[in-house]
Order: structure tokens, then C-alpha cells, then sequence
DNA sequence: TGTACATCAGTGAACGCGCGTTCACTGATGTAC
DNA sequence: TGTACATCAGTGAACGCGCGTTCACTGATGTAC
């Protein structure tokens, strides 16, 4: 899972230590949470000396934030893929947004976690702020070309929609998913399904038809 | 904001250890996360040797569900009372039960943080897991009530709209509140209205006509 | 009402441990000539 | 192509610190008689 290519003999560089100790720090905080290790356990388990992280990173919170920022872009880039401009047509690359969204939270896991459950303040950290943004103008971009029509009859805000689009989302994934624990409630079903089924039953509340009935209109 | 009433003199029997050093838990969650603090630390903020809290709890996690439990307790009874048996109308004592959720995430916000955020495993932890499951069944006692239909057509099962219901608050209040940090996206404005308004879109696309035009049928 | 005593909830000293961090150092790598 | 040297990315020993936990203890409280 973690790429030890030619790790075998030990050499005194280690050649991808930054790499490395992100590797370590999204095992341990999958294993024990976001403050869950120590710098020097991450050097150890790296295997090398507990100064060595030094020369990459100031403290723990920054390997954390590197971990964020890592995760970060990667999930705009596949935000960005799954929506693929809105083809074939707004609704159905909408809803692959949606499961790219849980895929994400469950296969990066450790990602996820740093990126959004950590407790780093974005103000504090160079470039976290931004990071968080872009993924999310993805999200109004998506919502923007989705169009929909509040219950009052005025449109929908894209910003409104992708708040509550990225609330449900983040709900979902984080309270119905194992490792961050509580598992509240007696779903533990398809968390696919679920978002899936939430998801339907908002566009339609948005007057948006789901379906193939729907074709892109940019 | 922590009750010290009578603490102005040193006795030797502190006499409300346990509920004094679960407020300075609260203080300190709310500053450092769940994990940010020490038994030791905590018995010290409670004027109290670090021995101390070991006549009330096995360690820091356990001090940790403390909180959780009581949180839970107070969430499922707030919960309650605000669906009133649903009156006057299921719809707005809906609404009222989510405006409960948002308050009680912002005013306990470190028992919320330890119930939902803090990672503590339901199944290890004596009676976490039933206090979690008995505010969600008040959750689906409302659906129950609210009733509803899919887009295809179905009734809604009371336990799914339940979820997307738990998963939108969870995901308004731990995303974009501030504390757990990230702050992510623009939407800063406020709360209420981001999760009532996509409530509101929730519920028409369950067929469900808000404002006055529902009574309640209980 | 007073006394003896059991129990409870604290004290404070002590311990070993792992962490964060620093320091002078050194082995490996890349590059100028 | 070979050599000298600067730079980089590690080492490993050391330090002070706070934490978790234990222990024998002690002051306060409640209760039986």
C-alpha cells in the first residue's frame, strides 16, 4: 500500500522521506485519528532517526497539513474529472460528482480526515484555504449549470446548492462511516444508496427531473 | 460559563470532582479538540492533584464519554421536546427539532464534538451506542409522522429520510462551523437558514408541503 | 446527643516513558572546472 | 574523465518536560450504637 520501492538496503538518504512520512501519517491517523502519532513515531516508522523529519517539516501539524493539501488537490482533480463538464448531461455527471465525493471519503480516508476532521484552521496554513475553495467552486460550477427553482418559485442560488449539496455529502460520509467511529443510528447500509436516494429527493425538491430524462443544455 | 460556586476556599473534599473536572474537559475540547488535553492537566485546571481524577475515571477516553453520554442524554431530551408529539403540525415541529440540532451543536458544542467528532468507538464504550440510537429514533418517530413519497413513486421509509435528515444537520453543523476549523467554501452566513432552506427543498421533493398547510395527524 | 469507626475522596511524592527539539556531526550527491 | 568542494539530507546523543499511573497516606463524612 505504501511504496517501499527499493527500500530494501538501508542507505543513509533515504531519497523520498516526505513522501514516506505522508505515507506513515495517513496509516496512523486511519489507525488512530488525526492527533492520534507523533513526529517521531512517523520518523521511526520510517525508518530513520527521529531528527530527520526536521529537515521536512516544522511539526506535526505541518505533515498534517501536508497530508490536507495532498488530499486536497487530489479530490479537486477528481471532482473536477467526474463532473467532466457536465456531459452527457447535467444531472447524471452531478450524481458521479456524488459518488466520487464517497468514494474519496472512503478510499482516502486518511485525506479526508486531515482535510476535513482535523481541526486545521485554513487561516493558518498557507494555501489550505485556497485548496478547500477550488474543490468546492467545482461544486457551484456544477450547481450553476444545474439550474433548479426554489419552493418560493425564485431560482435556486448555485452557492446555496452546493452548501447544502456539500453538507449532505459530509454527512453522510462522516456519520455513517465506521472509523470516525460512532456509526450513529442503524444504517449502516449502502452509503451509496443513501446519498444516492437523499440526493434524487433534493433535485426533485428543486424541481430538477432525475433520470434520463434530462439532457445537458451547455 | 462553569459552575464554581463555593470553590473560593480549599477543602480537601472537593465535593463535585466528577462534574467539575467534565466542565474543564468541555473548556479544553472546545479549545484543543478531543484530544487535546491530559487527565493531569484537567485535575490541575480543577484544583485538584493529578491522583485525583482516578477516583472518577479509568482515564482521559473515559472522562471523554462522560461527556459524550451526557451530551447525548441532553440532545435526545431537547430532541423531544422540541418534536412536542409533533403539534401544533408535523411539518413545523420538524423544523423546530432541526433548529434544536444546529442550537445544540453551537451551545454544546464540545459535548457535540465528543459525541460525533471525537472518534469514541459506540461498541466499547457502555452505553454510548443506546444513548446515540435513542435521539435518532426520535429522528424517525418524526419521519414516521412527516410521512412522505419517493420520486418513484414509494413512501418514503421513515428510517432513510431519517438518515438524509441526520446526515444534512451533521454535515451543516460540522462543516461549516467554525471551531472544528476548515471553514471550507464561502458560506459563512447564517446556519439556520442554510439548513432550514435545504430542508425545505428536502421536504417538497418528498411531496411535503411546508408552512401552515400540513395538521398534524397523531 | 456523643463517640468510635468504616468508608470515601482527596494528597503528594515518585517512577518510567515517550515526545519535541537541538546540536555537532557525517555520508551521499551533484556540479564546476 | 577526474577531482575538489558545496550542499543536502541524514545520524545519534542529549536535554528538559509533561504525562500516566502507583502508592502509602490522610482528612472529612456519615452512621451504628
Amino acid at each position: 500500500m505504501t511504496g517501499k520501492k527499493k527500500q530494501a538496503r538501508r542507505r543513509y538518504h533515504h531519497g523520498n522521506l516526505r513522501e514516506a512520512l505522508m505515507d506513515v501519517a495517513r496509516r496512523l491517523i486511519i489507525d488512530r485519528g488525526p492527533q492520534g502519532f507523533s513526529l517521531v513515531e512517523a520518523a521511526t516508522l520510517a525508518g530513520v532517526s527521529p531528527a530527520a523529519p526536521y529537515r521536512h517539516f516544522a511539526n506535526r501539524e505541518a505533515l498534517l497539513a501536508a497530508v490536507a493539501l495532498a488530499g486536497y488537490q487530489r479530490f479537486a482533480k477528481d471532482l473536477e474529472q467526474a463532473w467532466n463538464d457536465g456531459q452527457p448531461d447535467a444531472v447524471s455527471a452531478f450524481m458521479r460528482m456524488g459518488e466520487v465525493y464517497l468514494t474519496f471519503a472512503r478510499d482516502e480516508r486518511a485525506s479526508y480526515i486531515a482535510m476535513f476532521e482535523a481541526g486545521l484552521k485554513g487561516d493558518e496554513i498557507g494555501g489550505l484555504q485556497q485548496a478547500g475553495d477550488r474543490a468546492f467552486a467545482i461544486l457551484i460550477k456544477a450547481a450553476t449549470a444545474l439550474g433548479g427553482t426554489l419552493p418560493d418559485g425564485q431560482p435556486a442560488p448555485p452557492d446555496l446548492m452546493a452548501a447544502h449539496i456539500w453538507a449532505l455529502s459530509h454527512g453522510v460520509a462522516s456519520l455513517f462511516t465506521s472509523s470516525p467511529s460512532d456509526c450513529q443510528g442503524p444504517v449502516t447500509g449502502d452509503l451509496k444508496e443513501l446519498f444516492e436516494s437523499g440526493m434524487m429527493i433534493y433535485l426533485k425538491g428543486l424541481g430538477i427531473r432525475s433520470g434520463s430524462a434530462h439532457r445537458a443544455e451547455n
